[in-house]
DNA sequence: AGGTTATCTGCAATCGATATCAGTAATGAT
DNA sequence: ATCATTACTGATATCGATTGCAGATAACCT
């Protein structure tokens, strides 16, 4: 029970421990067959303590999402640990999206693990530059910093993807189109919006600011909004959510007050739903690979990892798309008549 | 940049490191004032390499799941992140239920953490007994091993969720009743289904063997058993799935052949659903707190770390219960007098 | 003042592995 | 037989912190 170390195992086979060290390394000893009985009999396994003492490598990289129960982020997560790789593993930290517990957890980590990857709530997040003043690397995914540029990232094609979403809206006749946006004070929040208002401006359709909420990346938050968006007198007739949990509450918004989709408001979101085809109608999104953010995330953390450690900072993107289920329709003629002034049915 | 050390900051506060170590330790010491602005003048971060070896302790907590981008999961992830506190973190291991690659990650974890959280994927496991041997902790979350009457866990009521379950189907009226069950090597898999056994006995139902279908808690599982179930001459009227993942894969099967639901067929499903709300119609199933079962597992974890090294194993069971929705309806007429003979109402 | 605590300090051993360095045995070449 | 080369081996310093021990200083008591 009390814990075997290599002198216990030197001992017994009869040798130096530098000999056992030695094969443990994979050099060729002299009885290297003896010594892996006596291993094996000992059940020993090297401290990792020790060696991350002598080697400054703890073989651990973490990852910091602001919560794994978004489906999003669980599949970031499980993208960067599908590709770790044998020799290293990967320490979760979940932040609630705290400022406070982010910047935390970055303090705590320093240390315990040879990199980050970060999903950061904040652009105004200031903490990294300082971390990486002591030469840990840090990966962003989805979001990035302030100085964003110094580090490697995988981000997505936010504003090209929430054009699209608008530009659909629009192609199918919609000029009363409202949309539920995330803090614009983070990257995807900000980016979305900015494709947002970019397609409405080439189709030349005035924006209403009313028809623009910025909420909060939360179910709750898109419960709201939609709420708030049905009381206005005129109600847009296709809504746009920022992302997977605002179209969420979006949706039990509207069934919540019995507008039905898309008859009397196209919906379409940011980011796929995991039952987006099993509602009725079928909610059509925007939809990337998040897994392969995730492995991406890994992958740029590793050629930092074990390429030369002063290297340039590397930015990769990943594709959006658009997925055309049932959610949107062209609108009613009574709506687009009366989306200038007058009332509801 | 390079890593400053205990050493460096004895040096600049013309103090021997011993007088630092206990600084840290809180111990009080001549001049603290100056070994404070020292610290934070040098950016000092005590090693936790060399402490840990030390101390024997690492404070990381290690919790091995099947797969994160399940939301069950996820959310007892987060719940044992949640509970972890501050003086320790959580490192995951994704293991996507390959039993080899839990295994190796049990030994690779050996010596990197204080104990382990762990969702085992099958009963049949070994290496955990193998692993306790060696002093650390374990802690099964919703299922077990063999031998896990040995160590703590934090299970479901499995067999009384399935019975609830089943017993509201036969409430109902519904006597042609299938199961789509998982695993019968995993704890919850056998279990539900002895509870689904255990309802129809007691209801005195015959058991027809083609409608209890063994699958293994995937979506494409729970679609392939609910595609097979249709193909039976006399299909079931009613059919109780035994997991989120495969509730999901059947109501596909179910909408790909258009069967509608409850008319033509009544499901309930083990495990809530995201979006169980806002499918048509509303899926009914039997829920339990997972992010509860995460945070007493982590619960229990510290216990056995912070309390007498030697303690009794403790076992904890959440509560399950019956979330109605619109899934479950009464047998039509003409399926009654198929299914075997008679009826109730 | 002298003696006894109480409080703080530095030295050095320690945790368990790795890596350097010098040393030994075996092999081959001449 | 001698020397060079190859192929291992063991003793030891080292990584950066913690801790037992003994010594030093100050505080307290009679």
């Amino acid at each position: 029970m009390s814990t075997v170390t290599i002198t216990d195992v030197a001992k017994r086979a009869g040798v130096s421990v530098a000999t056992i060290s030695r094969y443990l390394s994979g050099f060729t000893v002299r009885n290297s067959e003896e010594i892996r009985e006596v291993i094996s009999e000992l059940n020993y396994r090297p401290s990792a303590a020790a060696r991350n003492l002598k080697s400054g490598r703890t073989g651990i990289i973490a990852i910091i999402v602001p919560d794994v129960t978004n489906p999003f982020f669980a599949s970031i997560v499980e993208g960067a640990e599908s590709a770790v790789g044998d020799d290293r593993m990967v320490l979760l930290v979940n932040t609630g999206a705290i400022r406070e517990r982010e910047e935390k957890a970055l303090s705590q980590l320093f240390g315990r693990v040879d990199g980050v990857i970060m999903v950061p709530s904040t652009e105004a997040q200031v903490a990294p530059a300082f971390f990486s003043q002591f030469g840990l690397p840090i990966v962003f995914v989805d979001r990035v910093t302030l100085d964003g540029e110094r580090f490697s990232s995988v981000l997505a094609e936010n504003a090209k993807g929430a054009e699209i979403a608008t530009r659909h809206l629009i192609d199918l006749g919609h000029t009363a189109i409202a949309m539920i946006a995330g803090p614009q004070s983070s990257t995807p929040g900000k980016k979305r919006a900015e494709g947002f208002y970019s397609a409405l401006k080439q189709a030349e359709l005035a924006v209403a600011p009313e028809y623009f909420i910025e909420s909060d990346f939360t179910e709750a938050g898109g419960f709201a909004a939609m709420k708030q968006l049905l009381t206005l007198e005129t109600p847009p007739t296709a809504v746009f959510t920022a992302n997977n949990l605002m179209t969420m509450g979006a949706l039990h918004a509207l069934r919540d007050s019995q507008i039905s989709i898309p008859e009397q408001i196209s919906v379409i979101g940011f980011d796929d739903l995991d039952c987006a085809d099993l509602i009725s109608p079928p909610i059509t999104v925007i939809s990337r690979d998040a897994r392969l953010q995730g492995s991406q995330a890994m992958q740029l953390m590793l050629n930092q990892l074990d390429r030369a450690s002063a290297m340039q900072p590397e930015h990769s993107v990943v594709d959006v798309h658009l997925v055309k289920r049932g959610s949107c329709a062209p609108p009613r003629e009574s709506q687009k008549i009366r989306s200038t002034k007058s009332a509801t049915e």
